[in-house]
DNA sequence: CCCAGCCTATGTCATAGGTTAATGCACGGC
DNA sequence: GCCGTGCATTAACCTATGACATAGGCTGGG
């Protein structure tokens, strides 16, 4: 199904974050990944569970979502392909926050007790593991920022650009159009805002030429355009080889 | 001058996330800590720095903040006494946020090459300092959905409990008052609010029986009541031991 | 004792964004 | 072919919050 294989799509998110010798790559090879197939709108992890493994993202869209008091729902990160977005609930035993399908998926599986004996044995694989959470987390401060501080208009466009950015990087972009099945809801979820001011602020864009939609296909018609809109700079996603 | 040491005041913190053995703590009383002063308002790191150690603050409150291109800021996150702050930047060779001191604050100093090498030779270590950051980043996630989807009136409810647990959990409060010398239009940017309603909500708090004030001191009349006005549930802070 | 600099408090007015609801459109099932 | 369902779109109205202006405390310095 899949070009690659889930062993693959691991190893090539950690050599592009982390220093890796072939001898921890050799190591990487020997991790059991168990590969599932799921839905959109799919709750992988809840709040309150102590999962026992972690996931690895092979195929399609997540996020880590919280749930208020009075059952609003935000978005507080994506994930694509690479992605583990789970990872931190390797060292937090009960989980904070739910981590939901957004889009069809597909997953790989690895083991929590797996995992922490090749770090305690590998320490520059625990390290580029740990640098995986710590992009997390400046994306995290990021996000903050973004709902906080930039109004819809520019925090829609902010949002675009990490997705597209993201996508790109890890390959899945076909001549500037990103497919992003998506609904306008969850990206109000994301950003903070209600579902009809995201459609207000997408039709925005749409008039000032930075992007053209059609289906679930989002085109960047002006890339330099959409990062000034969105005040986009990539120095939070700490990627080692900024691509184009 | 403080009642503790500098390593004490590191070493409970780790104890307080994390297991540690006899043998684990030996050897981080053998770090090198420099301790230092600052005034508020002081640039302890900035966007784009390459650190080459890391500290933990033994006495104030400092934050994590980012600039928006229009020069507004966001608080991302808050920073008590026992918290390593910058510790991402042991990994993420690129700073991609501030750290500000928001009042006088203590801090000490310990270098990223001994750090490093502690946690290539003592996993257990490495683990707890890890834990320490995914801490962070839950505390971020947390923050995204209370300025992203609570209002005004609960969020700055939600900041004052997260506040007074957080400095209760390392023996901060006497008799339930808070010294907190911060200004409010700090809590703004941490709330991603105006000054003026930064007062507003600070007033309706009161009004409410809630919270009282004096001076820089915020005294939590009744603690339930705050905690219900604020969907405040400390889950998010992962303390192993929770305290009252 | 007075002044300067900051912070909190208040009032008025403007507006970004929320809410609700109606309409339309595409797709899948039968 | 028809219906149901989920989503995008549009419009009308409403409100939470921001912007701006000003006044009134504190505090520390000389």
């Amino acid at each position: 199904m899949s070009p690659t294989s889930s062993l693959d799509v691991l190893i090539r998110k950690l050599q592009s974050i982390s220093d890796l010798r072939e001898a921890d790559i050799e190591v990487l090879k020997g991790i059991q990944i168990q590969e599932k197939d799921f839905l959109a709108n799919y709750d992988l992890v809840r709040e309150g569970d102590r999962p026992v493994n972690s996931f690895v993202v092979l195929d399609g869209l997540l996020g880590s979502t919280k749930l208020t008091g009075d059952g609003k729902r935000q978005i507080t990160s994506f994930f694509v392909a690479g992605d583990i977005p789970d990872l931190h609930g390797l060292h937090l035993s009960v989980m904070d926050c739910n981590f939901t399908t957004l889009t069809a998926a597909r997953l790989g599986f690895m083991r929590h007790d797996a995992l922490r004996t090749i770090c305690e044995q590998h320490p520059r694989i625990a390290t580029a593991f740990w640098r995986s959470t710590l992009i997390d987390a400046a994306v995290y401060r990021e996000w903050v920022t973004n709902v906080g501080r930039r109004e819809a208009y520019t925090r829609m466009a902010h949002i675009l650009c990490e997705l597209i950015f993201r996508l790109r990087s890890v390959g899945r972009i076909q001549d500037h159009v990103a497919d992003l099945p998506i609904t306008q809801a969850a990206l109000g979820d994301a950003l903070g805002l209600s579902t009809v001011h995201v459609n207000r602020m997408l039709q925005e864009l749409r008039r000032r030429g930075l992007i053209a939609t059609t289906g679930s296909r989002v085109h960047a018609l002006d890339w330099p355009g959409l990062t000034r809109a969105g005040d986009f700079d990539t120095t939070y996603l700490h990627q080692r080889n900024p691509a184009a």
